[in-house]
RNA sequence: GGCCCCGUAGCUCAGGGGAUAGAGCGGCCGCCUCCUAAGCGGCAGGUCGGAGGUUCGAAUCCUCCCGGGGUCACCA
């Protein structure tokens, strides 16, 4: 439970006095009632709206209650002074002691401080990346694969048991021309030129999927029909494009703990079980989707089509899951995934996607809505654009693919830390530029430096008071006296610090890990302050001449440091302890 | 036209129904005999796209409108 729940909680009980004094009615809700850090330090440690919110059931002035509430507070020895402000908030400082306290209980905490078990031990599955298997990752993945790492190290974090996942489509028309462009690759490893023919693949990175071909068959695919070998290319190019993603996502510092197949699905029964689930609830029928509305496309032309009425799940029309020539639709082998996922007992479910697959939410969402008669929430993220820029110019190149950027350029150019930790400075939903001189320029100007030069700092004085022969060992550390931490620019240090493990809960229960990469820019700002502070101010030095009060100082350092490593593992950025 | 996302300082963006709406960049003024100045402090800059509504209280929730982007049945 993190400061700001334990206050909650002796604000309850308090609330509770005041009941049983009669100062109250009865049987107030109060699930309104919060304690939060104040947008204006000045007001105090934390605030509770607790009589602005049971002012009107309790028929009583907000700030009659806010001053009872203010009285039995003040008795709490944690509580320093509990003012009544506004329209009816209470105040509260803490006492010194709380702060100095909390220094030790960070550093006994180490690596786990913050970790939250608001998870409970439910699993999730998120489902990210999934690009196609038919070339290198591309700059547009490589947003969605940072956000869906990112979002599965918070959730772990935070008490969930977490499934990273990637869905392989290898089982649409797709992987075929991937099977025709490597089987060109093919006969150009043999000697022959290869007819890159319109809508095949042209890039490069097929040719030594040519070659492997050649390795494996020799010449004898050469001069037959396509239906003698188009399967075996297109299982064998799948894999070695699996191979590469993988190497891309390693790269970027991803792995995926299950890969799953499309393909797998046909042929099995899983998509008809999973349609014949729907079936039961009679939402699949035969029938003729109307034209969109407003806007009928040229070629419109009605067809009788089996559907999925997904309007019974939310969704605005109902969805086709089989093509009039009895093939299934994408939608169906998705809808069949999602089965399998909810059959796996997963208690929630997070897709990621790209911006252009917004038109897919709800469809997909009423889809698991009916498999897991409402059971399981599916949360669908749409991730944004990339811009890249270089030089104030739009970023277009590659040395691989040719018509596309990969990630393997971004990974290269910039480096997965900085790749990684940029990607996450915007919410989700909002377009993103990423710059590749402004990204790996050395100053504030970039978050990453700006966060990577505090905990360099930290590190620095530690290594400052080692050198002055001070014991600075994290035991040492824990045995400190913390009472030396006194002053106001000390102890609200101490409660930035504080406030990680409550930003852990709202990141997660939001499924937001960009909030990390904020308060961990916010933090940096804060320990930047406090260190230059002390050059007015000697007292607020880390490093002094008696090591007691050094190993105090340090022991804040050496928090910060903690607070910043691990919001850093979390958005998956290496710390460093030293800026060269 | 339907649906989804976005609209907050000159620019790029934060902001779980709370108090006087924040940060960076850009502009102006300051701070290194002192732990990393790759940094810090201060000043200037706002009809939170608009109008209604819910609420003790709205940038935040609801409705409508305006502007920008995405998307719209036998492609995944």
């Amino acid at each position: 439970m993190n400061l700001f729940d334990q206050l909650r909680t002796a604000v309850l009980a308090a609330l509770d006095t005041m009941e049983a004094d009669g100062v109250l009615p009865p049987g107030l809700d109060r699930a309104a009632v919060t304690v939060e850090p104040p947008r204006d330090p000045a007001h105090g440690d934390m605030a509770t709206n607790a009589a602005m919110v049971l002012a009107k059931p309790a028929g009583l002035p907000p700030r009659t209650i806010a001053e009872a509430l203010a009285a039995r507070m003040a008795a709490d020895p944690r509580i320093a002074s509990a003012d009544v402000a506004g329209p009816g908030f209470l105040n509260l400082r803490l006492a010194p002691s709380v702060w100095q306290s909390h220094v030790s209980d960070i550093l006994h905490a180490g690596a786990g401080y913050g970790r939250s078990s608001s998870g409970k031990g439910r699993s999730v599955n998120v489902e990210f990346v999934s690009a196609n298997p038919t070339g290198p990752m591309h700059v547009g993945h490589v947003r969605g694969a940072v956000v869906g790492d990112a979002l599965s190290n918070l959730l772990a974090f935070a008490g969930w048991r977490v499934t990273r996942e990637y869905y392989i489509n290898d089982g649409g028309a797709q992987v075929d021309v991937l099977a025709r462009s490597a089987y060109e690759r093919y006969r150009e490893a043999n000697g022959l030129s290869p007819e890159i023919r319109e809508g095949l693949y042209p890039g490069d990175y097929l040719i030594p999927v040519g070659e492997a071909l050649k390795a494996k068959y020799g010449d004898s695919l050469l001069n037959r029909p396509e239906g003698d070998w188009l399967a075996d290319v297109r299982e064998f190019a799948t894999e070695m494009m699996m191979a590469m993603i993988r190497d891309d996502l390693a790269a970027l510092g991803v792995s995926m703990d299950v890969y799953s197949s499309e393909k797998a699905l046909y042929g099995t029964g899983k998509i008809e079980a999973a349609l014949a689930q729907l079936r039961e609830q009679g939402l699949i029928y035969e029938g003729v989707l109307t034209p969109p509305k407003g806007k009928t496309p040229e070629d419109w032309e009605p067809r009788e089509q089996t559907l999925f009425r997904s309007t019974a799940h939310g969704d605005d029309v109902d969805r086709p899951v089989m093509k009039s020539d009895g093939g299934w639709t994408y939608f169906a082998p998705d809808i069949a995934y999602h089965y399998d996922k909810v059959q796996r007992g997963f208690d929630e479910l997070i897709d990621i996607f790209g911006a252009d697959h917004g038109g897919y939410v709800k469809r997909m969402k009423a889809a698991v809505s009916a498999l897991s008669g409402g059971r399981v929430p599916l949360d669908i993220k749409l991730i944004q654009l990339v811009k890249l820029w270089k030089n104030g110019e739009p970023f277009k190149m590659s040395k691989r693919a040719g018509t596309f950027v990969t990630l393997r350029d971004v990974v290269e150019m910039a480096g997965a830390d900085v790749t990684r930790f940029i990607m996450l400075t915007r919410k989700n939903d909002v377009a993103l530029d990423f710059d590749f001189a402004k990204v790996l320029e050395q100053s504030k100007d970039n978050p990453v430096f700006y966060v990577q030069y505090a905990n360099a700092r930290v590190h620095s004085v530690l290594r400052k008071a080692a050198e002055a022969g001070v014991d600075v060992s994290d035991q040492a550390l824990m045995d400190a006296d913390y009472t030396k931490l006194s002053h106001p620019a000390e102890l609200a240090l101490i409660a930035k610090l504080a406030e990680w493990p409550r930003l852990v809960d709202i990141a997660a229960r939001s499924n937001e890990p960009h909030r990390v990469a904020f308060y961990l820019y916010e933090l940096a700002s804060d320990f930047h302050g406090f260190w230059n502070r002390g050059n007015d101010e000697p007292s607020l030095r880390f490093v002094h001449d008696d090591s007691a009060t050094t190993q105090a100082k340090i022991a804040l350092a050496r928090c910060t440091g903690v607070v910043i490593r691990s919001g850093l593992a979390i958005l998956g950025v290496t710390p460093v302890e030293e800026m060269r």
